[in-house]
DNA sequence: GACTTAACCAAGCGCTCGCTTGGTTAAGGA
DNA sequence: TCCTTAACCAAGCGAGCGCTTGGTTAAGTC
């Protein structure tokens, strides 16, 4: 059997917390890797002992990005049953992740898989990994026969992620945002033609 | 009187088109000053007899693509009167234009102004531009009181400006995308409660 | 206490980047 | 026809890039 030698202080955490802090305010081609070992006080060899290279940064953030983003929105909607308030509280759950929470799922909507090309498609099927849970509730609404149902997803998470560009805190809040744009949705569900 | 001598093949035009097809598709950092000369089949040195440097380009871009979005905007919206029909065809001309018109109008959506951070303070200023003109087309509306016209535009926006990322051609047309979107923001303002 | 190995550091390699520089060509004015 | 100059080309500089490599340290095993 042999002597499996295990360190408490693996700066593992670190180094990718750090690396999602510059993906997400400034890109991940803006972003070196002597700049992510800056910020976790780190050698910038010594990244390489963790990842295989920048890309496997990105990709392990993505990951971490999915999952959070999924766990608060499940997390939020989970004890409602009305299929409008499920959608506002997804919403909320969505916005205050990507505008106050963390900076993994930042990155997930402001770098775009084919900033990596030798990884865009498992990025993209990160991303519609979480797109499939905004579509379900989306899909449980009660919407007039005929509505594009794919075509107001596409709508509703643009205009919701949009809000990582505009938004400045001290502002509108999360909860407020997903309040008028849920209300906005509905509305127009609803409306008499 | 010195003399003036002007050479009648200026390949400035070749260049910038280049430049803003690379931007469009790979982004700013993602292209190389190389890349362009390549596509513009010019040595690439000689792109700084024409520009100071590489913002130089972007900012070009950036200027002639608010042309483009506004000019393409004011002439589909000229001949009608209707808020509401100016607004879907302000939306259209938008979509149309930056899903299949030019290059010019994709870097202004796609590369972020911090991507240049010299020049950053100028680009947003130009994005103000054009956002003022689509304001002019929502405070136009007729809306219920207490509506957040802001919040509005700004939802319009992120969503149609999404569908340069998800829209693939032979699909739905810029025009029927324009259409449902001002569909719904049309239906959620007349809405019952 | 000897040994193994996870978790690093220090140094630097090769390459590509944005940009500069000095020279060349040809269009047009006098 | 001579001269000026707009519009290039050819070559390469210095800096920063992603990444590698060989050595070091200390946590845990027996």
């Amino acid at each position: 059997m042999p002597a499996t030698a295990t360190r408490a202080n693996n700066r593992i955490d670190l180094v990718l917390d750090a690396a999602a802090e510059l993906f997400a305010t400034k890109g991940f081609h803006e972003t070196s890797t002597r700049d992510i070992a800056a910020l976790a006080r780190i050698q910038p060899g010594s990244l390489y002992y963790h990842f295989a290279n920048k890309d496997g940064l990105l990709l392990a953030i993505y990951q971490e990005g999915v999952k959070r983003l999924s766990d608060a929105v499940e997390a939020e909607v989970a004890s409602l049953s009305d299929p409008w308030e499920r959608l506002e509280a997804a919403l909320r759950a969505h916005l205050e992740t990507i505008l106050n929470q963390t900076h993994y799922a930042r990155v997930l909507i402001r770098v775009l898989p084919d900033s990596a090309p030798a990884i865009a498609d498992k990025l993209v099927q990160l991303r519609r990994e979480y797109e499939g849970l905004m579509r379900s509730y989306v899909d449980a609404l009660p919407l007039p026969e005929g509505t594009d149902r794919s075509l107001l997803r596409l709508f509703i998470i643009g205009a919701a992620n949009h809000a990582q560009v505009w938004h400045k805190p001290g502002q509108r809040t999360p909860a407020e945002i997903a309040q008028e744009l849920a209300r906005m949705v509905r509305a127009s569900a609803t409306a008499t033609e």
